[in-house]
DNA sequence: AATTAGCACTCTATTCATTAGAGTGCTAAT
DNA sequence: ATTAGCACTCTAATGAATAGAGTGCTAATT
């Protein structure tokens, strides 16, 4: 992507052109530019910049006899040059402050207000992806026993994150036995990160060895599926209705397949954590998706720091032609929020050490 | 409703209609009724036929010169008394069956992917309503520390959900004292229905004066939000995309109602507690619906039995034109074999009463 | 050399009329 | 009670005509 820096008017007509079709939806001829806007030129000379924009792929036509339409790359170039960033109005930044001052509770359902908030305030659809807690630290691991040869094993995380998990143990242990293996292991499992537990622990236990025997066995298989947590971290999405309202929407076969994108979470997760690789706020437009279905939307989104140093992300997904600027500064707003209920959530949970 | 019964012959021709127009979305005329099958009468008497039904207010016309289309009663009267039950076929049966076996887990992701198959099997949206764990019987609560002033509790239901809650207790528990807590309360839950249960314990524990005296305060904190459960059950909800792939849902506006309706799970969650008052098979029919965006569908849903008594829904939502024999015997194979996998899964529970 | 006026040209979108076809509803005959 | 016959109604599809928006090019202008 060979950046030839445009001149300067050349790059105020590219960008009124943009503004304008992103607050209508209607291509932009070369009359309307000159009338919203006072530039000392004539319609004509506007042509003639039109289509050198077009030549060099800022701009396309849908047919001879209308006016431009941005391209990806257009809207590429705008936002990394043109727009200019927004901030959110006190009366959002007090709207959404007030929103999470009274969701005090799990880190989940924080997560998923978030999700709802981004969907009502942008008007598209919100997404918060969590991390797979695989790569969070482990901050306690409690065990309970359901019967003969099942146990509940729930683990709560560094921040805040909460899973349970049933396991079969194919052999009976009876509940002081369990007391006490839990204790055991709580004493070691503080502060690992639940990737690296199962060998971690091993380890520790060799060390151990005046320790009964006899729980190895079981602690083993307990470990085992405790910890193979093969789920990829939640999916929360909301508003996914706003998608039908967006007149830019308006072929159904395009919706649809969008919709199934949107249903198979899977899929969408998977677009993501690829995606969100390192911190700071990224617009993917159109055709830069891998996902194809996806070509005709944008998505906004950024990283939110969870415990240490595992991502997750969170944002909007809407039409290409949607308000730039100020969807990041809504992303950005939301990243920043939740990073702080984190921090403060893994402060609180760090006030008690593993004393027991 | 006045029920007269119609005479032989215009059941047939009322059943063929609507046969016909389920299967194919167009509306039927008199030719086409003759052409199908051999009554032996000309296209005039059908007509006479059909205009009658029509005056009765079973079938409709989209306009003057088109053929029959028939009404909410119409298909009501199909559904009570002209259709005929069908099974799902071996196939089906042991499709659902196989994929079933795998899926030992959680009561709450048997739930997620019985939703999914629902809708994957009628190719419209599937959903599962889990009965709020308030009605449930309580198996087990375990209590873990998380702070200074944060407590988890663990609910483990009689039929096998599972639920957790932060509890804000603004008084400092120490583990020990923590753990002695939840002994004393497993003591004295085991059977009773969460609802119940703040008042059954302050009962117990007043008779039971030696205890210290010292905990109640914070038992109470502890009991009073741990059972607090203002959530209506979880909903799980599948394959939404589908309603866009429905012919008959042609009309934006339309199709958007209906997505906002499902978005909002919250509004699905009160109509399905409403009509989930008693057992068995339960077909909602366009106008039936008190939710007037969803007038154009048609609810199939049943029931299931979680634990003793507390009933969850589950069913499929359609257009107004589905197969209803095949969607009942889908749903009612469904509810079966969720009836079962509970059953099961409190006998395993029950296996250890509450020795500990 | 850049700008602009002027104009032919292209494509869309809307309107209107026409037509074929499907299906009804009524009347009169069987 | 049934049916043949026929006028009537409405839809859906097709095509022609037209207005309008906007371009692209050429030649004149600065």
């Amino acid at each position: 992507m060979t950046r030839i820096s445009l001149q300067e008017r050349k790059q105020k007509i590219l960008q009124i052109v943009i503004h304008h079709f992103i607050r209508t939806g209607k291509p932009v001829g070369s009359e309307t530019i000159i009338e919203k806007n006072k530039l000392g030129v004539s319609p004509a000379t506007v042509r003639n910049i039109l289509a050198a924009l077009e030549k060099e792929g800022y701009l396309t036509h849908p047919h001879t006899s209308s006016g431009r339409v941005p391209t990806d790359k257009g809207y590429r170039f705008y936002v990394d040059s043109l727009m200019q960033l927004q901030q959110l109005t006190q009366e959002e930044e007090q709207r959404i402050e007030k929103e999470y001052e009274s969701q005090r509770g799990a880190l989940d359902s924080v997560m998923q207000e978030t999700s709802k908030m981004l969907s009502m305030l942008s008007h598209y659809t919100g997404f918060v992806l969590t991390p797979s807690p695989a790569a969070d630290r482990l901050k306690r691991l409690e065990l309970v026993k359901l019967d003969r040869d099942r146990v509940l094993a729930v683990l709560v995380t560094d921040a805040g994150f909460i899973r349970h998990k049933i396991i079969n143990v194919d052999q009976d242990v009876n509940s002081t036995e369990l007391l006490s293996i839990n204790r055991m292991l709580n004493k070691n499992v503080y502060g690992i990160s639940v990737n690296d537990i199962s060998a971690e622990i091993f380890k520790r236990l060799q060390q151990e060895k005046n320790k009964q025997v006899k729980y190895i066995n079981i602690m083993e298989k307990l470990i085992q599926q405790a910890f193979a947590l093969d789920e990829e971290g939640e999916l929360y999405l909301e508003g996914t209705s706003n998608i039908l309202s967006q007149p830019d929407f308006a072929d159904y076969e395009k919706v649809r397949n969008i919709f199934k994108v949107i249903d198979e979470k899977k899929m969408l997760c998977e677009l993501l954590e690829e995606k969100v690789s390192h911190e700071g706020i990224k617009v993917i437009i159109g055709e830069e998706t891998p996902c194809k279905e996806l070509q005709e939307c944008s998505i906004v989104t950024s990283t939110y720091r969870a415990g240490d140093k595992t991502l997750g992300a969170l944002g909007i997904i809407g039409p290409k032609r949607m308000e730039y600027s100020k969807m990041i500064a809504l992303v950005n707003y939301f990243s920043k929020l939740i990073n702080k209920t984190i921090s403060r959530t893994t402060k609180e949970l760090a006030r008690e050490p593993r004393k027991k």
